[in-house]
Order: structure tokens, then C-alpha cells, then sequence
DNA sequence: ACTCTGGGTTCTGTTTCAGAACTCACTCGT
DNA sequence: ACGAGTGAGTTCTGAAACAGAACCCAGAGT
């Protein structure tokens, strides 16, 4: 590999939520639902694999089972704030396929919900207080000794 | 699934790039790597995988098998505009490993090439020119019979 | 007693993943 | 002209992951 980049860690995230079923769940999770029939249900997943990835996102703390009722003991899955932080990925997923995998938007728009426009995704410098795309990203070593080696990034692309 | 929402196109993306080798290719690519045996010496994937996958993303309009030479007749694979503008997807993710799987933030930190200083990824509303969190969003209906059904999206907050 | 509901587990295939080792076309140095 | 080297793959093989029916079990409702 160049020199220090991490594929561990972003690996070891992959290997959480990086599966066929892991992000449609935290999104379903993020639409409200809770209970596992519901995920059953709303993905069409096979039961057994939902019980193993809940118990997988519940280990890696994406999202916590608690109890709703005593009695006939239940329980119900929630994200935790480690989930909801999932929601970028979720979003830029989301508007990438509708963008580029599909001609067909999705019949759901996501939108800014104080004013009801819809959103964007961007990649924001808070010195500069301004916008950017893709273009404008460049990677830098962050360890002790050399700093400033940029070698990160594609070419072309202009921002958008 | 229950009616309108889209686990379709997202799972069509899914299937493109929802595997634990997909997204770090395009990392790769990202970083500047274009040629079969870099992918493999820097990714340390298996070459039928790698040989495979890179098929599948250049079916799918993500890369693209171009000559850089003729007579040993060789090709390199670059990324199409939709791979780049898969960049946002692969930033949550990091941004989200470093923070939530992950003590170690990675040595390569990612920054605002004009200014140097280290990028932040948001939401974005072009009317209120404003960024904001997860916590504001909200969906909406999109299509034309019904519209107004707004039920996507994180309630506020679910666990804590 | 008997059926329903929620939340699972078992069992049995079928794809997909992964890694070593091998191939093949071509070039280069000698 | 001959062996070594490169880039880009394939073929085998075994290990996981996925998928679906069917089964289980504790309580509750009737």
C-alpha cells in the first residue's frame, strides 16, 4: 500500500455494515422501525440472517435491543447514536444510485425539513465557510514527522 | 416491502458495490492506482476476486478498462464520473470509522486543497444556504398521486 | 385447550468468497 | 533463439455467507 493509508480501518467497518443487508436494516431503522417481524417484513431478509446481523450491529454498538414490555418479554432494536451516524453514508448511497445506478429517482426525496427543499450532500470548510465536490479533496498525512506529502485524489471532476 | 420506499435501487447499488472489496477498489482508484497487480499488491485481494469485481464496476459504469500501451497489448482501469462521484459514500464511510469503529483516526487525513484545513461532510440546503445534520431531515413523498406522506428518516433521536 | 404473536433456531441447499497455483501472450537482454 | 520477466488473467479447491422452509417456545387472549 502508498505508504500509511488505512484500509484496516475502514475495512473493519465494512466487515460490520458492509454486506448486503447491514445498511438496508439502518435504514430501515432510520425510517422507524424497530421489531423484527417489521424488518422482516419491510426487507424481505431471511430470518436467520437478520437475526445475525441485528446481533452484529448490536455488537459493534450501531444499535441496542431494549426491552418494550415485560410479560411477554420483548424486545425491539433501536439505532444508537453510532447508527444515526450512519446517515451520511446512507444518504450519499442513496443519491449515488439514483444519480448513477437508476434512471428512476426514488419516489421518497429526502429534504431540509424546516423548509422542504431538497437536500444535498457536500463537503464543507469551515475555515473557508464554503462548499466544495470530489475535486477539491486532498489527503494528507496526519503522523508526527512528515506532514504536507498530498497524494490523494483523482484528477478531473469539477465540483458541483 | 412495504410499499414506496426504495431498498430496490439502493439494493441495485448494493449489489454493485456492497461488498467488502468494491468500495476499497475504488479507494484505491481514488488514491490514483490503476493497474491490475497495484490493486492486488495494495489492496491484498485475491486476483480472481479483484478480476471479477473490477468486471462487475466496469459493467456497471464505474470504471473503465482503457489501453495505455499497445503491443503487450495492456489495459488500466480508471474511475467514470460515477465512480468519482462515489467519493462521498467512501468519505462517510472513513469519517465514520475513524469515529465510531475505530480509536485510531487513519494517518491520511482528509482536506480542503485550496486551505489545507481538514474537511467536514454535511447536508446541505441551497435555499437556506445553510448545513445541517442528520436530525433534520425528513422524506417526502415524490410521486405524483399522493403526495405529502412524509415517513422517512430518523425521528429525532431513537436510543440513547 | 387451543390458537395467535413475537422472536427466534435448525436444517438443507445454493451462491459467493478466498487463496494457491497455473496459463498465456508478449518483450527484453544476451 | 532462448530463458527470464511482466501484466493480466484463469482453474482448481475449500470455506463462508445467503436463502428459504419448517420448527420451537413462552406467554396471552378467548
Amino acid at each position: 500500500m502508498t505508504a500509511g493509508d488505512t484500509p484496516e480501518a475502514i475495512d473493519r467497518t465494512l466487515r460490520v455494515i458492509g454486506d448486503r443487508w447491514s445498511i438496508l436494516i439502518v435504514r430501515a431503522a432510520l425510517r422507524g422501525i424497530r421489531r423484527f417481524d417489521d424488518f422482516c417484513d419491510d426487507l424481505g431478509i431471511a430470518r436467520p440472517i437478520l437475526t445475525q446481523r441485528l446481533r452484529r450491529l448490536v455488537s459493534n454498538g450501531v444499535m441496542i435491543k431494549v426491552p418494550y414490555q415485560e410479560h411477554p418479554l420483548r424486545h425491539e432494536y433501536r439505532l444508537t447514536d453510532a447508527g444515526i451516524a450512519l446517515s451520511p453514508v446512507l444518504v450519499a448511497l442513496v443519491r449515488w444510485s439514483e444519480e448513477h445506478a437508476d434512471g428512476t429517482p426514488s419516489p421518497t426525496a429526502l429534504v431540509h425539513a424546516p423548509c422542504g427543499t431538497e437536500l444535498e450532500q457536500a463537503f464543507w470548510c469551515r475555515r473557508c465557510r464554503t462548499t466544495f465536490g470530489p475535486a477539491a479533496i486532498r489527503g494528507v498525512e496526519r503522523a508526527a514527522g512528515d506532514v504536507g506529502s498530498s497524494k490523494d485524489v483523482p484528477d478531473g471532476s469539477p465540483a458541483h
